[in-house]
DNA sequence: CTACAAGTTCAAGCCAACTTGAAGTCAAGG
DNA sequence: CCTTGACTTCAAGTTGGCTTGAACTTGTAG
């Protein structure tokens, strides 16, 4: 088991593909040595970095996001599990952020679509106290006033 | 209040914008009449079915499963609250299922990342029982085997 | 009648996150 | 040496969901 990884092996390992490591490289998410060749050759820390970012998208983060999470990192040694964890904390409550919009806007499928109430402006999920209104138009409540859908 | 609203207001009561509304009647997801003019007017109903859209887009869909979800709606006639309920009740089954993942991934975060064993091979939690290896590298267990995560 | 806002179509642009293609280099087996 | 496959860079293409701009028409207030 040689000690560096070819950009093909961290691909089959990580299941991303060569282009996208090439891509993340450039972005700095990740970094690698070259061979005399110019050929990349990867650490195996560079594994569980790819996989942080494959989570991390899962979860919804963009790239450019991620990049700011991982410089939080210390550059000058391998991360300990007291690093992941750190920057893993900030992210359970995003989380929890989304699985909260979700079950609102389940309950707003089966409590407001469901019951034939759906109006923009005037259902009570929608518009609780008449609070939303102060947003603009739109199911404000239920979509959590998100960053840029329906045209912003 | 006129019978029949202008794009504008249409945009300014659903929060969505003239140009989306149009790009949304080329895809064939609502429809309009048109005044002598060519300026096209839009029956009330036309906001629930915008509403309808823009929760769909959150929970996640694109907007060729919204037109196919639409187009089950009766043609001949105003949809009634249980048509409505039909199609929410197919939701809450995905969002449900976008709950689960995300509960994974936060339990990923926790107990994978967060314990310094992230590994994509052998990780319990990315692959409990081994049988998540046949569907290709990446840990497939939090991720749910994505549509097209990481280049497919 | 004159502005000006609001509407129209059509084509093109934008963004993220990649992928694909072209054209060339490097490494390993026979 | 030759072939084959993995690698390199760089530019351009792709997809989805729109937005923007150009060029033009309509509707309305003064």
């Amino acid at each position: 088991m040689a000690p560096l990884l070819t950009i093909g092996e961290v691909a089959k390992r990580s299941g991303v593909a060569a282009s996208a490591l090439r891509y993340y490289e450039e972005l700095g998410l990740i970094g690698s040595q070259r061979a005399g060749s110019g050929h990349r050759r990867y650490p195996r820390a560079v594994l569980r970095r790819v996989a942080f970012i494959v989570f991390a998208r899962r979860i919804g983060l963009s790239l450019e996001e991620i990049g700011t999470e991982l410089s939080r990192l210390p550059p000058d040694r391998a991360p300990t599990r007291d690093d992941w964890s750190l920057l893993s904390r900030a992210w359970t409550a995003r989380i929890d952020e989304r699985i909260d919009e979700l079950h609102r806007l389940r309950a707003g499928l089966t409590e407001c679509i469901g019951c034939g109430c759906l109006s923009l402006e005037r259902c009570r999920l929608a518009n609780p106290m008449d609070r939303a209104a102060a947003l603009g138009p739109g199911p404000r409540h239920w979509i959590g006033d998100p960053p840029r859908a329906a045209g912003g």
